[in-house]
Order: C-alpha cells, then structure tokens, then sequence
DNA sequence: GTGGAAAGTAAGCGACTGCTTACATCTTTG
DNA sequence: CAAAGATGTAAGCAGTCGCTTACTTTCCAC
C-alpha cells in the first residue's frame, strides 16, 4: 500500500482548505461586504497574497465557498426530508453549521453574473427537489413557496433577530412548518398536526 | 386662506427630504454597504456635506428611511388585508413601492445596535398585527411565521431572483400563499383554495 | 441697507479596501 | 548538490469610503 508522503511543511492544500472554511465561516457570520480579505487571511493563520493566487478573487473565494459546500444539505438525505435539514440548520442555538453557504447568502447580496448565476442553480436544485414532494401542475412554483417559507425563517431569526422563533422550540416550529407545508403541497390531505 | 410663502430658493426642509427620498431608494436597490453617501447625495442633487449636517451619520440616515416610512404598509389599511399588501408590494413588476424601506431591510444587515432595535421594533408591530387573526396560545408564533413567509417571497423574488415567482401571476401566488396562512392560522377552518 | 444666521459648496483627511509586486524560503527532482 | 518550481511573506499601490473643515452665498429681521 501506498505510504503516505511525510507531512509537509508547506501544504498548499491545507491553507487552500483554511482559506476556505475561515472564508466560509466569515461570510455566514457578516455577510460579504462587510467580510475582508484581510479577516479571512488572519482567521485561516495564512497569508493575504495566497488568498489571491489561490482563488484569484474575493468574489471567485465567494462561489468557490458556495460551489464547495452548497449542495450538502439537498444530497443529505432523502426529499422528503429536506425542510426539516433546513429547519435544523436554521433553528440551531449553537453555531454548529452556522458557517453554511447558506446563511452566507442570506446576509450577502453578491452582484457579479457568477455569483447570481450560481446562486440561482442552487435555487432552482432544492426547488426541483422539493417538487418531488407536490403533486399537481403547479408543483414547482409551490416548491418554491416552501423553499421561500424556509428561506424566510431562517432570515427572520439570524439576519432580523426575531424574537418569538428565537423563543420557541425548534420542534415546535417545525410542527407548525409542517402543518402549512401539508396545506400548500398535498391538495387534498388532511391538515393535521404534527 | 393663508397663502403659501414664495418658493423658496434656499429650502432646506425640500433637500432633506430628496436626501431622505433618494437614500430610500438606492437602500432599497443596492442594499446599505453597497450604497454610497456620494451617491445619495448625487442623486438627491444635494452636496454631500449636508446630508452629515442634517442626519449626522450615514446610519442615521438609515434609521430615518425606516422610522419615516416604515410603517406605512402596517397602517395603510385593515390587519386582515396586511399579507395582502405585503404581497403587492414584493410581486409588482413596476418599479411602484420599490424603495420601500421594508426592501431596504431585506437588502441590508446593518449592524448598528440602533438599526438593529429599530428592525426588531418594526417585525414586533408586524407581528402584533398579524396575530390580531390567530387564535389559539401561539398566535405571535403563527403569525410570525406568516410574516417569515412573506419576507421569505420578497427575500427570493427580489434579492436571489427566483424563476418561478417572478413568471407566476401575482394573484396565482397569492391564492397559493392565502391557502398556506389559513391553514396557519385558523386552527380548524376547512381549507379552501382562493 | 446691514448684520447675522441659515443653506450650500469645494476640498481634502485619514482610514480602509481589493489586489499586486518583488522578494525570501522551502521542497522536490534530476 | 544544484537548479527550479512551489509556497510563503512584506510592503505598498491606487482607489474608495465616511466624515470634517473652511469657506462662500443666500435669506430674513431689524
């Protein structure tokens, strides 16, 4: 078997990793514009300059941050699972997660084509996975109903601060979540809670 | 009747107000770091000086768009028809409404600890209005998820740009979205379509 | 008219931004 | 071992930012 090579001192990789998730967890914590290349630098213990030559730009960090870890929770588990990994994500006290692209993009309003381009392929992929879930021949525009509900939550609570969905138990809100969710995509279910 | 003065040349309560107008509106466009006190200014066709003398600081002209206009929507009309205009105004194609502050807000996360009070103050009368047509223990609950829902569908129509709820008529949304809220907030009411 | 406050202006300060350059140091390979 | 590429570093450039200052112009009460 192949040993492996004795560690190196300098590891492109590894300050290319740091790079990214100090990038990742900065961007998720401020918002873009208010995130600096020096910031990200200090946080991955690496030099400004590599940052550059390793992701060209500040912006090309950004989507290479979203490309890099966007699609995690859609390919998680199952469909219909999801708005419950995204609730997860979004109700959790403690900051585990709490450097997901996700969250980046909800306090980063990013203008560059790429960037707008691939945060739209990332919507369109949960939509499209979220419409497995409704029947009928609107069944994407209420995926995206869903996904904005979800989207909205997780806004309201991290990026406004509001009080209520910070009070309550996750699971109750998950409960009333699911309780519109069923009105919205099951056309003739029954509304029953929990 | 008292007759109007002579238009003044020198109005400084009229460049205030362009100062206030023209902030509202680049807010709303771009967001609060992407918007420059330059432009502001330039727009307003005021020097820039002013804006400091009459606001004092670029957050505070922040705070003045919010608490001037901010709760127009909340009194422009009857608790019941609030989602309503809400809807209106994230789903109008025409450029009508869009510097509304409620835009400005899903466009920026200030961080100012007195942006951040007059935000949470904003989103606890919303709420307080909206839970006017809850019942039940959780009405602030429910009807701040309502109100999540909705900023969720401004959020994605007009900040992450959304396929399907930027082709879909208005009205269709809002048929879809009203099923949603029913089954939110009317604990046991049938659930019926528009 | 005239003095003085109010309204408007031009210029620039200091700090910070994204990004580049020129250089030092390590590691691998022939 | 030596050349060469990969990796890391210090310094700074050019532009922009929010904000201030020193000044001129206009307006109104007397």
């Amino acid at each position: 078997m192949p040993q492996n090579p004795p560690p190196r001192r300098r590891d492109s990789q590894a300050t290319r990793a740091a790079l990214l998730k100090a990038a990742g967890e900065l961007f998720a914590e401020r918002g873009y514009d208010r995130t600096t290349v020096r910031d990200i630098a200090a946080r991955a213990g690496a030099n400004q300059a590599l940052l550059f030559r390793y992701f060209g730009t500040k912006e090309d960090l950004f989507n290479a941050v979203v490309a890099h870890r966007g699609m995690d929770l859609l390919h998680a588990g199952p469909a219909e699972q999801l708005p419950h990994r995204i609730l997860e994500l979004f109700l959790a006290d403690a900051p585990e997660g709490s450097d997901h692209p996700i969250l980046a993009m909800l306090r980063s309003a990013v203008v560059g084509k790429e960037s707008m381009e691939l945060r739209k392929e990332m919507g369109r992929a949960y939509v499209r996975s979220l419409a497995e879930l409704a029947e009928g021949p609107e069944a994407e525009l209420r995926a995206e109903l869903v996904l904005a509900w979800l989207v909205g939550i997780g806004f309201c609570r991290s990026v406004l601060g509001s009080d209520n969905l910070r009070a309550a138990p996750a699971d109750r809100v998950e409960a009333e979540v699911r309780r519109g969710i069923s009105a919205l995509l099951d056309l003739d279910a029954p509304v029953t809670p929990s």
